[in-house]
DNA sequence: GTCTATAGCGCGATAGAC
DNA sequence: GTCTATCGCGCTATAGAC
């Protein structure tokens, strides 16, 4: 019956909002204890320091990321449109409230040497996650017949890992949210057989 | 016979170095007074709030971009040539020192909620102003016949441009500077005519 | 598990001497 | 133009009552 999920977990939720939206030194104590209805040093109750809790933050978030990524494995037949739905959970982090926010490790990567060493590893054990995920799809997707484009699938995986977070840093600088759909359906055009 | 910097010339300096390394919010007037070797204050002589400083820095760095891409279109005929030049600039910048330099704008872009109006404008003024570049280079090499690709040129300006800001963040987070050759070369690909 | 109170530090900024 | 001294604030973190 009760619904509201609880305190630990509301924390890591406003905290992961304020980290894509300002960044790590962006945010505050105080910030979460704001929007979470709880005073400050209560904070310290569930999450030791600031690095233990953004270190549990990358923990969730990596988990939640690779269901995500299995979800999109088994819903989709052809790599071209797995690769379509992933690119479109970059549009879609654009598309929530405010549209002011960011990847989580996208924002964390620009911010990597304001980290511990165990959230740093963290991070980049997410952006390599991705980029062999990518590269997995675009070499299924080239054998396949859906995909195609010159190159490695590795060197491949690379480029279009880093347009989709540059896209969301410059669409969401300029508050053009419409420009991250503009840089994906470039990517596709990249990676698709000719019409012909 | 002076071959030191002014004052002023070394706090942008220092200022440019640290928010490259460690973003806006990372940077502090104690750490310009360290780099720079003089007292806190004495930075407000010459500048009088950090707003200021930013807003000063952003300044003088899209005139020194100006003249840099001026020097581009000049030095280089083809419009391939051009792009090439155009992307070693983002390169060279994961080169300097310890390889932990992103683009001044790229990380400000990415901290755009912590800036002043002011600053934000100059900020995605760069961002337009590069992507229009952009463009423009790869109009041209289409009509000379350097360049090849699908959609439109602002379309793929502004998703080159993305892969090379993402690509800094990426490649600097995991200490793997050619892994944005990697992204270069894969991008000039994708722009490239067949060799056939 | 949450609170009040507070320690201890770093921040940007100001005042005023030299 | 740079300095010393200091203000006022916000930060992370701790101590201890309830």
């Amino acid at each position: 019956m009760n619904d509201r999920p609880d305190t630990r977990t509301r924390i890591l939720d406003a905290a992961q909002e304020l980290i894509q939206r300002r960044g790590v030194n962006g945010m505050s104590f105080k910030d979460i204890s704001d929007i979470v209805g709880i005073r400050k040093p209560s904070i310290h109750h569930h999450f030791a320091s600031k690095d233990d809790l953004v270190v549990a933050l990358l923990q969730r978030y990596r988990q939640q990321f690779e269901v995500t990524l299995e979800g999109i494995t088994c819903q989709h037949e052809t790599a071209q449109e797995q690769l379509i739905a992933y690119m479109r959970l970059f549009e879609q982090t654009l598309q929530v409230g405010d549209q002011d926010q960011s990847c989580l490790c996208g924002m964390l990567a620009a911010e990597v040497l304001s980290l511990c060493p165990h959230a740093c590893d963290a991070v980049n054990g997410f952006l390599t996650d991705n980029v062999r995920f990518l590269s997995e799809l675009l070499q299924v997707g080239r054998e396949q017949g859906s995909l195609q484009f010159a190159g490695e699938p590795a060197e491949m995986a690379s480029m279009i890992f880093a347009a989709l977070q540059g896209g969301l840093i410059v669409a969401r600088s300029q508050a053009q949210p419409q420009q991250m759909a503009v840089v994906t359906r470039q990517l596709l055009c990249s990676v698709s057989p000719p019409v012909a």
